[in-house]
DNA sequence: CGTCTCGATGGGAGCGCTCCCATCTATGTT
DNA sequence: AACATAGATGGGAGCGCTCCCATCGAGACG
């Protein structure tokens, strides 16, 4: 009587108590998976529940707990493109599959303007959610620091630098990169160049150790004029190579630390009328969409975005079910996948 | 005394109201916007929410008005991968641009297993998202049925057949593929063969009858040798290609379905002698990363996808405020980009 | 056989908000 | 000047859940 539309509504968990015969405080410990319920009232409930097709009612939960169960992906905007990468599917997919089990649900969040990264400190700030992950973080990017303050746990997809001080899964570029250049040793390549991503990106400046590692370990000398930079982007990838050829048109090996860069440096080096791999051999970094699809295929260096995905998940639960534990790293093995390039 | 974990407390409505010496009704309603707010009391409010960086809590909001301010967008499994290519990213960049002047939630949901499938199900039948955007649905998936009958506001980006009953969003695959077609009777090819999606997908029949409309339109007869059957994966197209060649080696043109079967396609062109596009001039559908890898470059028929994504969630957003209305229908224009293969 | 203990249980209080109604004040009307 | 009217306002009720405490009952123990 006193309940105007009625019709329709929802079961609640007090129609699943009266239904079970029970009182609300024992639905609720059987929901909530609590020890100290008899077998007896627990079967009752959990038929009942079946029977009314009962789900709870996550904002009333919300209310009284003061947990969200949700958690964030958040993509700034310079990513967004990249999202269209295997990559971001690989990691969502991860990090999809780990919350299934959970009932976290998961929140996409993409940043383009400055007033909308605003919007989302103030979200945070109001602790609107459990916990944040973030994708491709650039190096003064201030949210990561935000996130810190507020004691709201988060899980970075790669690290801002050295002393990253929140949790992270990271790939191991520099033994990605090593092993991409040890590749190309083993084929014979003697002048081996690379090209580079930007400098003030520590994912670039990891690869570039990685080959000089390499080239070290060898005992080659790596000279400054095998180095080439770009910004990861095709065009940047074109221009490297030809100033590559052009200061040492005797290279025999390039590494370049991303397939969109191989894929414009593999052009030039086409242009410039030398075959791929036979005069030189070419690997990227990332094992791309675009890896697969050039001419010759790239050899090139996989990371296991999928399982780092899971990491992701699995660290950030962690994190919010254990407030105040430590920040935790994670960094990956990467694989070299081998195709035509080299 | 009574609150225990006062400390650190996120500011309510309740705490504006002092603040601000007003009513909780009079901040509630300047947080909703209602006109019957005095010039004074708003302002006085306004600034109290901005020194206490007051964020309403939505748990307690949705409580009470039933709605969630969330909406799902669900991507079924089989499309998990293709997730990696541009359609999804850009789709998603629409429907977040639009939710974001809105203080709507996406929900990312992939539905991998039966089980999540069915935990979906659930979820949606209680109403815990207001709103649901389902992305390449197949022609035998029950979900939009589902949402149809729990009277779930719905919107798809393709639709399942001509008499889909939930709203969609679509791009005009017969138009795509007419003047993909056309163009290449433009280009003076006499011999235009198609690589077909899958019979059994919508998407795929539109684009063969726009390929037949167009040769039609020209007075052109179209046997059934110049059609071969893939399922939008490369090695199809490849396959299909080579049944092509067989049955038809004087094609002079090819319009495929998809860019990934046309990337198959031209593999087989190039081992078969023939180059592209001058012996065989070559037409892909989606302008997807592919296309613009592949060597030549693809000529693809593009389609406005991020703008797929704001309509679709401008349709949403606009059934979810006046339930009851009638299903819509969008179609939205394509639009063929030119490159090397024709 | 009485008392103690402990697990199982029921239900009140209260989370932060919106809705709505009663109240109040300022203005218009006769 | 008395009254009607409308807009602005305050605050009670209640959304569905969890938390916690009081209570109950059954077995253990002296």
């Amino acid at each position: 009587m006193s309940q105007p539309g009625a019709v329709g509504r929802r079961p609640t968990l007090e129609a699943v108590a009266a239904l079970a015969g029970v009182g609300r405080g024992t639905v609720s410990r059987v929901i909530n998976g609590s020890p100290s319920v008899s077998e007896r009232a627990r079967a009752a409930v959990e038929s009942a529940i079946a029977e009314l097709g009962y789900v709870p009612n996550r904002a009333a939960r919300s209310l009284v707990t003061s947990r969200t169960d949700s958690i964030a992906l958040v993509i700034p905007e310079p990513e967004t493109r990249l999202f269209a990468e295997p990559y971001f599917s690989d990691i969502i997919r991860g990090v999809s599959g780990v919350l299934a089990d959970t009932d976290m649900q998961l929140l996409l969040t993409l940043i383009r303007t400055s007033h909308e990264r605003q919007r989302l400190a103030q979200y945070l700030t109001a602790h609107r959610v459990d916990g944040v992950l973030m994708v491709s973080v650039h190096e003064d990017d201030p949210l990561p620091d935000l996130l810190d303050r507020i004691e709201m746990p988060a899980v970075l997809s790669g690290r801002r630098s050295d002393l990253e001080s929140v949790s992270y899964v990271d790939a191991d570029n520099v033994a990605g990169a090593r092993s991409a250049v040890r590749h190309l040793l083993r084929r014979g390549c003697r002048a081996i160049a690379t090209v580079a991503g930007p400098p003030d990106m520590y994912v670039a400046r990891c690869r570039l150790d990685g080959y000089r590692q390499a080239l070290a370990e060898e005992g080659l000398e790596h000279s400054d004029d095998l180095v080439a930079t770009g910004d990861f982007t095709e065009d940047s990838g074109r221009a490297a190579m030809r100033a590559l050829l052009e200061r040492r048109p005797d290279v025999d090996g390039v590494f370049a630390a991303s397939d969109v860069m191989a894929a414009g440096a593999l052009l030039v080096l086409r242009e410039s009328g030398r075959s791929v791999p036979d005069d030189v051999a070419l690997v990227g970094f990332e094992d791309s969409v675009v890896a697969r699809h050039t001419d010759p295929p790239l050899t090139s260096v996989r990371q296991p975005t999928e399982e780092m995905g899971r990491t992701m998940a699995r660290l950030l639960l962690d994190e919010i079910s254990e407030p105040g534990r430590l920040r935790r790293q994670v960094v990956l093995p990467t694989e070299l996948v081998r195709r035509q390039s080299a």
